[in-house]
DNA sequence: AGCACGCCGACT
DNA sequence: GTCGGCGTGCTC
């Protein structure tokens, strides 16, 4: 076709594409699904062809040319377009800041040295689909029964892979992508299977264990701690098809993978699959979104999976596969006990957070040369500190949220906005030189263990241990290594990780969550208390018939909540979240987007949200009173939002659809954002 | 979002 | 005199 206009995709808020001339040169012919280099403005950027046509309603004296076509790299795929066409309409964004910025950054640089580049070098790169599944471990009744039924699976059918911690579901994954791989390769076919991790962290656990499994396939990883090279080889591997298996983290849901078969969602119900800013997607319903487009088998896997999933197996629309022991023989789930901090038994006195019943375990551990995980999701030192004569505390001068005590760096650091400061020498109101570090954080939970056991080896895990690439890994190894005896860590030891000779978790603080407003507080706390929970006791119990334990430091023993932690019974507490939420009317039997704003004062963010409540004509739609967010101000910006509820997902579409052209004609100076699905509210 | 233009206050 | 504050408008 002689096309003289290319309509091309930008990375702009800008609703919608852009019309350029093509003047072919070198006898290049643009094809829809490349990339394009185009003017914009006093710029230059890279586009997305999405469209092709002799005539433009843009005038003629307006149209530029386009500078250069990608045309080295094959097109992106019209299924690809169409995912990022369905994310961009369901999340209410343009499509160009839905398929453009999760591209390389070399793929939309002006300059193609390192794309040639990358493309040699797959060129080059020996054809590597040898599938033949090698040293594959004998799977379990429950894990064959499993791998069996999702072998069978063709076209679109979502599967539950409802498993207990420790149960191998990673094996029954392994399982999976091998009988995929070799029936494509039986069938002449090529075929690509996507494994999506909560973590960053867990991609190198995951990566080892693939590509121990496939030594003649070509694996490709995708995460944001990539480095731009990396990156870029990796995800062209995905889109060549010369990678056949892609792991990654959730922005690997927007890879391109041309000979997609199957996608597994590994804990499925973890929150890290929402972005939590720019197009906030949820890669867990994106993947069965692209799997329903494909009509190709989708597998979830949890020990604790999500309401929204539950209710989709209760109602019959997913299909659920059990795993209900753990894999290794004779390993068993860990008895959870609880200890009761408001009871002030000698027993229980506290020695900074920590009680002795608690510190009497960990000693036992030590003594047994077996590991011990502390388990607190609170870094820092303090989370605040206090004047005890004044009443002084360190809130942070622009969020409103506590300056948190970074001990060792002897420095007041916000964990909202960045701020920090030398720890003040004395109360910056009465002067008073004895300041308290009130509560505990990781590093001062580090500090009470050094000092009560000298001699133990002890490792803290969490984002302040680790930032530098690799030293997370680093530290994970050396727990592997046995080099540890008491891990204390946040949530980014709780996930996955599968410690061989951890025989205790202890839960430092978990109450607060119990008595949140956001509803759904008590099933993520659920969830991670059994993740946490689940990282004890995963190899064969010892001779001595030493069971693995959880003990739960808490104020509200009594809560019902732990009662369900306790007997390991999911089925139970799920069932019960969930008539609850029917009879409130809440997620999953409802639908919400949230509208956000923020300003300088929170009255101009709050007048904006009524503007935008007054223009809602619409007798489906639920419009609650806008209100200040519980943390209100984060870096002296103010910040408000409104929820808006529907019983019906297509009703609520096509509202934000009506109102998102209202709210970006209203012209304010307010920013303001829209999030579909909120998580956190 | 960038990026430029444009119109008012405090500085070498 | 100009450097620079951010309000407004545009991007095929």
């Amino acid at each position: 076709m002689d096309a003289r206009i290319l309509q091309i995709a930008l990375d702009t808020p800008l609703d919608n594409s852009f019309d350029y001339l093509w003047q072919p040169v070198d006898g290049v012919v643009p094809q829809v699904g490349q990339l394009a280099l185009v003017p914009f403005g006093r710029r230059e950027t890279v586009g997305l062809i999405i469209g092709m046509s002799q005539e433009s309603d843009v005038p003629r004296e307006k149209l530029k040319a386009a500078l250069a076509v990608r045309s080295q790299m094959p097109p992106l795929s019209a299924q690809w377009l169409d995912l990022c066409a369905f994310a961009a309409d369901y999340y209410q964004r343009p499509l160009g800041e839905v398929a453009l910025p999760g591209l390389p950054k070399n793929l939309r640089g002006i300059k193609t040295t390192s794309l040639d580049k990358a493309l040699k070098k797959l060129a080059a790169a020996a054809e590597n689909a040898d599938v033949t599944p090698r040293d594959a471990p004998v799977l379990n009744r429950a894990q064959q029964t499993a791998a069996d039924a999702i072998a069978d699976l063709a076209g679109f059918q979502p599967v539950l892979l409802y498993g207990v911690t420790g149960s191998g579901k990673t094996e029954v994954y392994l399982h999976a992508v091998a009988h995929m791989l070799a029936k494509a390769a039986a069938d002449g076919q090529a075929a690509q299977v996507l494994i999506l991790v909560p973590e960053i962290n867990l991609t190198p656990q995951l990566d080892a264990n693939v590509r121990a499994r496939f030594p003649g396939v070509t694996v490709a990883t995708l995460h944001s701690g990539l480095a731009e090279g990396e990156r870029l080889q990796h995800w062209m591997a995905a889109h060549t098809g010369h990678a056949r298996i892609v792991l990654g983290t959730r922005l690997a849901i927007l890879a391109s993978l041309p000979h997609l078969k199957l996608i597994i969602v590994d804990e499925e119900h973890d929150p890290s699959y929402k972005q939590q800013e720019g197009l906030r997607y949820s890669a867990r319903d994106l993947a069965i979104w692209r799997a329903h487009q494909l009509a190709i088998p989708v597998v979830l896997g949890s020990a604790t999976p999500s309401l929204e999933t539950w209710q989709h197996v209760q109602s019959g629309r997913y299909r659920k596969l059990e795993l209900r022991e753990r894999a290794v023989a004779d390993a068993v789930l860990p008895k959870v006990g609880l200890i009761d901090l408001e009871r002030k038994a000698p027993r229980e006195q506290l020695t900074e957070g920590l009680s002795a019943t608690l510190l009497a375990a960990v000693r036992k551990r030590i003594e047994r040369g077996e590991q011990s995980l502390l388990f607190l999701n609170r870094r820092g030192y303090a989370p605040v500190l206090n004047c005890d004569s004044c009443g002084w505390i360190s809130n942070c001068t622009r969020c409103s949220a506590f300056m948190v005590l970074h001990k060792r760096d002897r420095r007041l650091r916000c964990h909202h906005c960045g701020f920090e400061q030398r720890i003040p020498l004395g109360c910056p109101d009465c002067g008073n030189v004895d300041l308290q570090p009130l509560g505990q954080g990781t590093q001062r939970v580090e500090e009470t263990l050094q000092a009560i056991f000298p001699e133990a080896r002890i490792l803290r895990i969490d984002a302040d241990s680790t930032r530098r690439k690799g030293s997370a890994q680093q530290a994970f190894d050396a727990v592997h290594r046995g080099e540890v005896d008491i891990l204390i860590g946040t949530q980014m030891v709780a996930k996955g990780h599968d410690f061989q000779n951890l025989t205790l978790v202890g839960v430092l603080n978990p109450d607060t969550a119990l008595f949140s407003h956001d509803y759904r507080a008590s099933e993520r706390l659920f969830a991670q208390l059994m993740q946490v929970a689940g990282r004890a006791g995963r190899a064969a119990q010892k001779e001595d018939g030493n069971a693995a334990e959880v003990l739960i430091q808490t104020r509200y023993p009594h809560h019902p909540l732990y009662a369900a932690v306790r007997a390991h019974d999911y089925d139970r507490f799920a069932g019960e979240l969930l008539d609850e939420r029917r009879q409130a009317c809440f997620p999953p039997f409802m639908y919400q987007a949230l509208l956000r704003a923020e300003a300088r004062e929170l009255q101009q963010a709050l007048d904006f949200l009524r503007a935008a409540v007054a223009c809602v004509d619409n007798a489906d739609i639920t419009v609650n009173d806008p209100v200040p967010m519980t943390m209100t101000r984060v870096a002296n910006v103010d910040r408000a939002q409104l929820l808006v509820e529907c019983g019906s997902r297509p009703a609520l579409q096509a509202f934000l659809k009506e109102w998102m052209t209202h709210l970006r004609a209203m012209k304010t100076r307010v920013r303001w954002s829209l999030e579909v699905d909120p998580v956190d509210i």
